[in-house]
DNA sequence: TATTTTCCGTTGCAAAAGCAACACATTATG
DNA sequence: CATAATGTGTTGCTTTTGCAACGGAAAATA
């Protein structure tokens, strides 16, 4: 996520601030958060990596969204509408600083340097996260397997500035991130490296076409 | 989209104050705008109906978003990061307002009661909009045309608080919306109706399962 | 380092979805 | 009102995807 602030200021402001955060670290493959209905909890990685996840009635996974370092995520970027189950898992060693809101617009009495700055910059923010959103329902839209990946390799292309990149996830994980089977992604990929699409060595993809 | 402030009175500020807007009636089918990078335009339906669209390379028509009365869409909520085209067209005779920024957080020179208000109140109509995003995600991951139809039938009907709903689409464009080809949506649909998930007189749908 | 767990890569088979084509109904439009 | 355009409903066939299962590689863990 791209922000148009320094991010590295604000979580300092946030660290010495506001008191009503909390700091805590996760090992690999814990909960680091359930959403919630009516809460509005704020959270910043501070490092490591995870996802949002949700697991649907028949039991597929579905990765939302993959956060890294610095990424902001809770209820407040997520109003809840659904049941499903939507939780934050880590997927590295994991710290993360929390804070819980009663309203996110709202300033909070001591009127501190951390809210002067959230509420600046939540608009912003929010929007970014519009932008994530928004290119994710642009992948989920293709109608095949193969544009999925293509379209999918094709932003981590740009993000790079490079047509070579290392895949953020497993590619178990970026199965259920595009939301297809694995086995049937693994089929394609390799028909994209027999068709001469792209070269794949590890987590490593090189895009062939120009 | 819900939002938690008066609308109504919204966009009377805006007819009334702010000069550098515009109003356009449109006729079903025209295009009521593209959306162009680096712009930023924030729209308001008066009236009608209208759906975010694009097409892709293969020549599929997604339907990104659908908008009725009350509105509000442009590139202030959809910041564009790939080169697919995407417009705004009419499904009915509709009335627009446009307006026009450089900088949507900033707030204009004569500091007039529109921007007041819509500085206000920017983070909470983006944030619905990111609502309704996660909800088109929530759609677009599940992995079968039923679940995608029963997910937005369930959608509707907690939306209109009633199991019997009009479909906002004709079924071509809910195709459109769902991400899936319409014969084959079609016959999901025949198939829900047969195995007494559903009951459909033309564009009424009822849900009969508990 | 030995052992368990997770991930990768692959395959056969079944199920689902896409494609193309068509007839008919409904809705716009000259 | 006649005609054109668009939407609905259906079907046969093909392609894609999902499912299940398995062996081996790699990584985590005791």
């Amino acid at each position: 996520m791209n922000t148009n602030f320094d991010i590295e200021n604000f979580i300092l402001d946030f660290s010495n601030s506001c008191q009503k955060k909390q700091k805590k670290i996760f090992s690999k493959n814990e909960v680091v958060t359930t959403y919630i209905k009516n809460r509005n909890q704020l959270c910043i990685l501070l490092d490591g990596n995870a996802d949002l996840v949700r697991y649907d009635l028949n039991g597929n996974r579905t990765i939302v969204e993959h956060f890294s370092k610095n990424a902001l995520f809770g209820e407040v970027f997520y109003t809840i509408t659904t049941n499903n189950e939507l939780l934050v898992e880590a997927k590295s060693n994991c710290t993360v600083l929390f804070y819980s809101y009663d309203d996110i617009f709202h300033k909070c009495r001591n009127n501190c340097k951390f809210h002067q700055t959230l509420s600046e910059n939540l608009p912003q923010l929010i929007l970014n996260k519009v932008t994530d959103l928004n290119m994710r329902i642009e992948l989920l839209t293709k109608r095949s397997t193969r544009d999925k990946l293509l379209g999918y390799f094709s932003l981590l292309s740009t993000r790079k500035l490079s047509t070579s990149f290392e895949l953020p996830f497993s590619l178990t994980d970026l199965a259920d991130y595009l939301s297809v089977d694995r086995s049937a992604m693994m089929r394609e990929l390799k028909l994209l490296k027999e068709d001469g699409f792209i070269e794949k060595i590890g987590n490593r993809i090189t895009l062939l076409y120009k």
